[in-house]
DNA sequence: AGCTCTTCCTGAAAGC
DNA sequence: TGCTTTCAGGAAGAGC
């Protein structure tokens, strides 16, 4: 799945070909997945593509203006990958995969596809820098962008769970189950922690974790967990270091505690019940078992707020 | 405010 | 072996 060490990468490959391309001709083939397709098709042909940006998992493909178009309004490509969506710079004359579902031709006889089996993916035209910036401007705060005092400002005062929050594409932008899992190991911070409990040491802890993490995942170019490439159709290599996330019953490289696997925030969650203790014991215990009373009879009168 | 459930979709894995 | 069922998962929206 693609998470920002994975679009990052992407972008990267993206930046190394694009910029100064014009789009001649574009091709769709299953529509469902994006915005307004017949705007599309229509509006992209004959753009100039001059920079390419991320913004958590999203990508920005802005344009410039055509030519011969009198108004000077900058014009943005925006696509998300979902959980399967691949954007791939290839020979216009080599064969389509299955499930390449839009393409842009280049000038250079090359063109750029996107292919998504499962189409979770989003596509999207932008019309004007300032749309793009709205845009960008209802996410949360870049992982790596961040400080470490306004990390701690955002989570500290949140009851939510500290992995429901690391999810949060509002709170932070471009973190998925990969990197919340890893980072959280790395901290040693369990899933369920309620994050105002966490104090500032341990959330700055998670601060540099995340940092850490996110950083070296994209110095190996990603994971390849199910079926990520980058632009080039390469995959990356991060998997490999990957020390809870996907690694139910396997050692935990700290202390050899078999990483175990439960849900937390609707997610599997992968950690190590050793190095990563659930949050209080007392509290957890009396939760449940007023959960479980409450299972039992259901609910008898609401309390007034 | 925050949790859970549902929807979208398909391939892989499990079940029979 | 081969067919059928189940499930995962990013994001958004509903309902509680």
């Amino acid at each position: 799945m693609p998470e920002l060490p994975e679009v990052e990468t992407v972008v990267r490959g993206l930046r190394a070909v694009l910029p100064g391309r014009t789009i001649v001709g574009v091709r769709l083939g299953k529509t469902d997945f994006i915005d307004d397709p017949a705007l599309l098709a229509e509006s992209v042909p004959g753009k100039r593509v001059v920079s390419i940006a991320r913004y958590g998992k999203f990508i920005d493909i802005a344009f410039d203006p055509a030519a011969n178009s009198p108004e000077a309004e900058q014009f943005h490509l925006i696509v998300h990958l979902g959980m399967t969506g691949r954007l791939v710079v290839r020979d216009a004359a080599e064969p389509a995969p299955k499930h390449a579902h839009a393409f842009f031709e280049l000038d250079d006889g090359r063109e750029l596809r996107y292919v998504d089996s499962r189409r979770f993916g989003r596509m999207l035209v932008l019309d004007g820098a300032a749309a793009a910036g709205k845009f960008h401007g209802v996410l949360g705060a870049e992982p790596l962008e961040i400080s470490a005092a306004d990390f701690r400002a955002r989570l500290s005062a949140r009851r939510a769970r500290i992995k429901a929050l690391l999810l949060d594409q509002h709170v932070l932008c471009g973190i998925g189950n990969i990197y919340a899992d890893e980072s959280l190991w790395t901290a040693r911070i369990h899933p369920a922690h309620i994050a105002a409990r966490l104090g500032a040491e341990r959330l700055d802890e998670l601060w540099r974790a995340m940092r850490g993490v996110l950083r070296h995942a994209i110095k190996m170019r990603g994971s390849s967990i199910s079926d990520f490439v980058d632009a080039d159709g390469n995959p990356g290599s991060y998997q490999q270091r990957h020390c809870a996330y996907d690694r139910e019953g396997e050692p935990c490289p700290r202390c050899g505690t078999a990483i175990r696997r439960a849900m937390v925030a609707g997610r599997s969650s992968y950690f190590c019940s050793r190095c990563q203790p659930a949050p209080r014991a007392k509290r957890r215990a009396r939760r449940d078992a007023s959960r479980k009373r409450a299972r039992a009879k259901p609910s008898p009168a609401k309390r007034g707020r």
